[in-house]
DNA sequence: AGACGTTGCGCC
DNA sequence: AAAGGGCGCAACGTCT
């Protein structure tokens, strides 16, 4: 899609001006805990002597008193944790293959290799290698800078990652919007920084607490390879349901044939189905899915495995998502059931601020196509009922459930005529999210406020709309084609919001991590997830810390989204407990 | 036995 | 209430 259609040119970013004078210092860690230092110019021209120092962990912390400048580094996930060991932390860095990725991604270059592929092409010229593989939490991996070292035993790895630098300053510059993805870099890379730091302070995790809660949803811990007494119970009963026949109430198979066998036909075994069916069997058997998938996925190896210390300490992946919403490696970080934050308790004499994005998609929406009606309405508190008011007779779940379909691509559930409704009544809203399916759909890229893209649609999707292009195309081809492209239509469609969204949260954190800087060893973010932010800090500190996340709402706003009607406000608890959040 | 795809469900 | 978008993970089941 035109990029027109995704981004008019807001309030520039700042990064183009002050930002851009602040000194940059490559790095180049060694096993040893040792490395190399040289401070260079934006265009990657050094800017000083290559320094070759034993401890680097106490020279970067010496770098950062006296100048802050802002580290170039091969990727922080490699380099900062052992910083954070160290007791060294940075305010700010360029991380060289996060902005690859990005800068990849504008060319529609999605997936080649990265950084080290175009340090070579820069250098050396000739075929670029592939990327090292994706590090692993459980297994030592050569890291970026070692790979290229020793693939190039001529190059100087200081040397590769400065001509990295010069040649990502230079096609950022090149962009439609360079300030906008100037912006986005930044954040990306202070995202990566505020990651690792959240993975080593970790969130404050109760394990005797989550003990108390799965013995009272379970029976207490069984033995290796015995199922928890309340489970047990309830697949017995199922079994009882089904008239003594042998069920294995984790098999949907199994399931199917033993309904089928009662007269009870189903599409599948998913809990809303089940939730229909007139059958004995349906109760105990949506309580056994239910407490079985805590046991399996919040339950006692879970809490071994992934607490230590009081603190659960996931491992994020920045930008491990196509929208740019953050990914999570083990653990499952990303999705903590809301019964298991009974465990997630605060450190005596501390407390958790926990603060959500309220609607911020629909906000997001409204900033993004500069309807001005629907602007006016994403200026209240609550949004849907915002838009009931004004088009749906005061109905708030119709507003809802037509505002999602409007974004999601959904038309079920009788969405129909209240998509219809809102295309007259907003018409630039629902015309920008019309315009992104309408590009996906022809295959199109489209990209977010501040520049991320979309991937292109594989080959095999070109080959199937082809396909059903052709003279000679039976119905059933046809009939594929167009639904291969309104499934992509769905994807870029909801790809503007949702990564525009994601932009929001990463510079909302961005910018808070840096003011909490100023309670450092008092107040820690230690959460992050799409709309919600988490910090433990000490209790007299607490107020103005919620404070500061509000700030960080208005700031990531005016940031974003330059001046605009749009408010995005922030739900802000401060709790002992994650479960009393909200 | 291990790889891979499917099913189902947790989160936003 | 679910379905539309995005994920991670565990278990099942099939294939190799």
């Amino acid at each position: 899609m035109g990029w027109g259609v995704v981004v008019r040119r807001g309030r520039g970013c700042r990064c183009d001006d002050a930002e851009c004078l602040v000194m940059r210092v490559v790095v180049v860690p060694r096993p040893d805990g040792g490395g190399r230092l040289r401070p260079v110019g934006a265009d990657g021209t050094p800017a000083g002597p290559v320094e070759e120092v034993d401890d680097l962990a106490a020279r970067v912390a010496e770098w950062e008193r006296v100048a802050r400048p802002r580290w170039v580094w091969a990727a922080t996930a490699e380099v900062y944790p052992e910083l954070l060991r160290a007791g060294v932390r940075v305010r700010r860095c360029h991380d060289l293959a996060l902005t690859e990725a990005l800068l990849l991604g504008w060319a529609c270059r999605h997936g080649e290799p990265r950084w080290w592929g175009a340090a070579w092409a820069r250098l050396r010229g000739g075929p670029v290698p592939p990327d090292p593989p994706v590090r692993r939490r459980e297994e030592h991996q050569p890291a970026l800078f070692e790979t290229v070292a020793a693939g190039t035993p001529e190059v100087d790895p200081v040397e590769a990652l400065a001509a990295v630098l010069a040649d990502q300053e230079r096609r950022v510059a090149e962009v439609d919007h360079p300030g906008l993805m100037r912006l986005l870099v930044a954040a990306e890379s202070a995202g990566s920084l505020a990651a690792a730091e959240m993975t080593h302070h970790g969130v404050p995790w109760r394990a005797d607490a989550h003990d108390a809660l799965l013995t009272e949803l379970l029976g207490s811990r069984p033995p290796a390879g015995a199922l928890p007494a309340r489970l047990a119970e309830l697949a017995g009963r199922v079994v009882a349901a089904f008239g003594g026949r042998a069920v294995n109430p984790d098999s949907p198979a199994d399931l199917v044939r033993a309904f089928a066998h009662d007269g009870v036909d189903l599409p599948s075994t998913r809990s809303w189905v089940l939730r229909e069916v007139d059958h004995p069997a349906v109760e105990p058997l949506l309580r056994y899915k239910e407490l079985s998938r805590l046991y399996t996925a919040h339950g006692w190896s879970w809490l071994e495995s992934w607490v230590r210390d009081g603190r659960f300490r996931p491992e994020y992946v920045v930008g491990g998502v196509v929208s740019g919403r953050w990914a999570s490696r083990g653990g499952a970080a990303l999705q903590v059931p809301k019964v298991v934050r009974r465990a997630v308790v605060a450190d005596p004499g501390w407390v958790l601020v926990v603060a959500d994005a309220a609607q911020l998609e629909p906000r997001v929406l409204a900033a993004l196509s500069g309807d001005r009606g629907f602007a006016r309405v994403a200026g209240e508190g609550d949004l849907y009922a915002a838009v009931a008011e004004e088009v749906f007779g005061g109905d708030r779940k119709r507003a809802k459930l037509g505002l999602l379909s409007a974004m999601y691509g959904g038309t079920s559930g009788g969405a129909g005529p209240l998509l219809a409704v809102l295309r007259q009544r907003f018409p630039e809203a629902m015309g920008f999210v019309e315009a992104a399916a309408r590009a996906g759909e022809e295959g199109r890229v489209v990209r977010s406020r501040l520049g991320r893209t979309s991937p292109p649609p594989s080959a095999r999707w070109h080959a199937v709309i082809e396909r059903g292009a052709d003279p000679g195309a039976g119905e059933a081809e046809k009939r594929q084609a167009r639904r291969v492209a309104r499934d992509w239509g769905r994807f870029t469609r909801n790809f503007v919001v949702q990564a525009s969204a994601a932009e929001w949260a990463l510079v909302l954190v961005a910018v808070l991590r840096q003011r909490v800087g100023r309670w450092a060893g008092s107040a820690e973010l230690v959460f992050f997830q799409h709309d919600e932010v988490m910090l433990h800090c000490r209790r007299e500190v607490a107020e103005d810390v919620a404070e500061a996340v509000r700030w960080a709402g208005v700031e990531a706003t005016r940031w974003v989204f330059g001046s605009t009607p749009v408010r995005f406000p922030l739900e802000v608890s401060v709790v002992d407990c994650y479960a009393d959040a909200k």
